[in-house]
DNA sequence: TTGAAAGCGCTAACAC
DNA sequence: GTGTTAGCGCTTTCAA
C-alpha cells in the first residue's frame, strides 16, 4: 500500500490540512513543523496520488501531444527529439504527457483523440502540420492549445517556431559568401509556412545581394519533403537548367535525396555543385561529403513548448506569444 | 463545466449508483433504464472523471511504456511503431499510455521513472533492450512487469518477443535455396538475445542443409547495429575472407550499411554478393537494389503486448506467457 | 500557525 | 432492479 497524506500527518503529528500546505510550500507554516512533514515524507516516500489531486483541483496534470502519424513515424528523428523536449520538461513541471497521434488524412468526422473527449488533459500541444479540420474540431473544448512547428492560418495561439525565414537567408548568404551566385532552391509544398520561409529567405537573400531570381531554379512541386521527393526534383531541376552552381534543400532529407541524385549524374559535391539543408538531422553526418545545414534546436523547442504550456496554465501568460526560436549555420564539407 | 454522473442521474431520473452500474454493464439492469441513461449520457456528451475513477478503484488506467532514449531516436521507425501499436490498442482497452524513456546508460542510483515513484501507472511495458539496473529497481514496484522485443537474463515475465531463431533460419535458407553456399553473418553485439537468436537461426540453417559453419564468415564485433556498423562489419568481413557469395545481416540497417560498402568495393548486388537483412524497414525499399529482408510486425507488436497487459491487469492471465512472433520473409532484389 | 471538515466524481456494499 | 451511503486522497475554506 502506497502511504497516503494521512500517514505523513500521522507520523508528523500534524493534521492533513498541514502536510497539504507544507506542500504547497505555503510561508505561514512554521521552520520546525515544515521540517518535521518534510522527515514524513521522506520516511514514508510519500508522492502525492495524481488522481486524488485532479478531482479536487479539477486539473488533471497531464498535456496532451498530438502530431500526425507519418510526423511521427519520420524516417529522421525530428518530432520525436521535439518530444523527448517537451517531455523532460514535463517532468520539471510535475506534467505527464498524453502522446497520440492522427492520421494526417483527419477531417471533419473523424474522432478526436481520447484524452480530450475524456477531458483528461489541461492543454494540448500540436507538433507540425495538422489537417485543419481538427484545429477547428478542438477549439470547441476550452483548453488551452498552443503550437509548436507549425502556426495554423487562422486564429490566434502561443507557439514555438523555427525562424525559418533568418535560416534560409543564412543559409544562401553562406552559399553566397562562398562565390555562388547561381543558387537553386529545392523544397516541398510551398503552402506548408516553414517552406515558405525558408523560400523567402533564399530570396530576401538573393534580393540582398543584388542577385536576380530565376523561377527556373525553383523546384516546389513535390508533396512531401522525404529523400525520394529530394531526389525527384533534383531531377526536375536538371531538367529545367543545368546553369547552377549550388542548391538549398528545404530540408536535410530532400538535400540528401538531391545529393544522391547529383552523385549518379556524376557531379562532384562540393566541387561542381554545393549543396546546404535545413534541420541538422543525424543522417547528415554520415552522407559523403557530409551535409551542411543549419541547425534546429529541436529538444529545446520541445523544452520550450512545454514551458510555455505551464505558464499559460498557470495563468503566468494570458496572451498568445510567438517565439521564434533561431538556427545556427552548420557548414560541413557539402558547401 | 463538463458533465459529472449527477448530471446524468438527474436527467435519467434515476441514482448515481444506477448510471454507474450502466456504464459497468451490469447485466441487472432493465433495459428500459438502461436506455434512458444512455440517452442522458450521449446528451449530455458525458464522459467519467479519469481521476474520481482511478481514485476510488485504486487503479490510474495509465499503463507505462519504457524504452531507452538512443532506441527512441533510432533512424529506423522501430520502436516508434511498437508504441504507436501499443497506444492504437490502449484506445480500445480504455488505457492511456505514460512513454518515458531512460538513458541507456541507466545505472543504480538514477532515478527511476516518475510515473513509477508517483504510482501512476498500473503497468509497465519495456520496449527493447534496457540496463538490467533498472528491471531490478522496477522489481520492488509491485506492478505488473511486460516486456517487448527484449527479454531479460534473468525472471520470469510476460513477453511479445520476435521469433528470431526461426526468422534466420528462414532468411538463410531463402539463401541456400537460390544457390548460396558460402552464407556470412554480419551482427552487432553477440549478447544481445535477437542477435543471438538470429545467429543461431543462420547456423542451424546451415547445419540443417550440411553446410559447414566458417567462423571466418562471422562478424559480430560490432557494438550497435547501425548502418555504419554494418559498413565497419562488412569491411571487416572481407579482411577476413572473400570466399562468400551472400550476406544475412543482422538487420536492415547493417545490411544497407553493408551494402554501401559492397559498392564502393565494386561488387554488384545481388549478381557477385546477395544480401538479405532483417526487421522490413522502409528505408530497405528505397535501397538500389531493394532490401530483401524478414518482415517484424511491429505494429501489431505493439497491440499484442498491449493485449497481454490488459489481460493481466483484469486477471485473466496470471502466469507469465511468451508470445513469439512469426515474422516472414520479403524477397526483394538484393537476394 | 494549525486543525476540522466539506466536498471533488465515482464505485461498491448494502438496503430495500 | 434500483437507491442510499460511505469513502477513496486530496485541497481549501473557515475557525481557533
Amino acid at each position: 500500500m502506497r502511504s497516503t497524506i494521512k500517514d505523513v500527518a500521522k507520523k508528523a503529528d500534524v493534521s492533513t490540512a498541514t502536510v497539504s500546505l507544507v506542500i504547497h510550500e505555503n510561508k505561514r507554516i512554521s521552520t520546525d513543523t515544515r521540517r518535521k512533514v518534510f522527515k514524513a515524507i521522506k520516511e514514508l516516500n510519500y508522492h502525492p496520488s495524481h488522481s486524488a489531486r485532479g478531482l479536487v483541483s479539477r486539473q488533471t496534470g497531464n498535456i496532451g501531444f498530438i502530431l500526425t502519424d507519418d510526423h511521427f513515424l519520420r524516417t529522421e528523428p525530428f518530432y520525436t527529439r521535439i518530444f523527448l523536449g517537451t517531455e523532460f520538461e514535463a517532468r520539471e513541471s510535475a506534467y505527464y504527457i498524453l502522446l497520440t497521434t492522427i492520421p494526417s488524412s483527419f477531417k471533419e468526422g473523424d474522432p478526436l483523440p481520447r484524452f480530450v473527449l475524456e477531458g483528461n488533459v489541461d492543454g494540448i500541444i500540436i507538433a507540425g502540420k495538422v489537417p485543419a479540420d481538427i484545429i477547428s474540431k478542438l477549439n470547441s473544448y476550452k483548453m488551452p492549445l498552443t503550437f509548436v512547428d507549425y502556426y495554423p492560418p487562422f486564429g490566434d495561439y502561443s507557439a514555438i517556431l523555427i525562424d525559418n525565414l533568418n535560416g534560409g537567408l543564412q543559409a544562401v548568404e553562406h552559399l553566397i559568401s562562398l562565390g555562388h551566385q547561381k543558387i537553386a532552391f529545392i523544397g516541398g509544398d510551398i503552402e506548408h509556412p516553414s517552406i515558405r520561409d525558408r523560400f523567402l529567405g533564399y530570396k530576401t537573400a538573393l534580393e540582398k545581394k543584388g542577385l536576380n531570381f530565376d523561377s527556373a531554379k525553383v523546384v516546389t512541386t513535390e508533396s512531401d519533403t522525404s529523400r525520394e521527393s529530394g531526389y525527384q526534383a533534383a531531377k526536375r531541376l536538371f531538367q529545367n537548367t543545368t546553369d547552377l552552381t549550388s542548391i538549398f534543400a528545404c530540408n536535410d532529407a530532400m538535400a540528401i535525396g538531391a545529393m544522391q541524385y547529383l552523385k549518379t549524374k556524376g557531379y562532384r559535391i562540393p566541387q561542381d555543385i554545393s549543396i546546404i539543408g535545413f534541420d541538422d538531422v543525424e543522417a547528415g553526418l554520415s552522407t559523403n561529403p557530409s551535409l551542411s545545414t543549419m541547425k534546429v534546436p529541436k529538444i529545446e523547442m520541445g523544452a520550450k513548448i512545454m514551458q510555455l504550456m505551464s505558464d499559460i496554465l498557470k495563468n503566468k501568460t494570458k496572451t498568445a506569444v510567438k517565439i521564434l526560436v533561431p538556427v545556427e549555420l552548420v557548414a560541413r564539407e557539402s558547401t
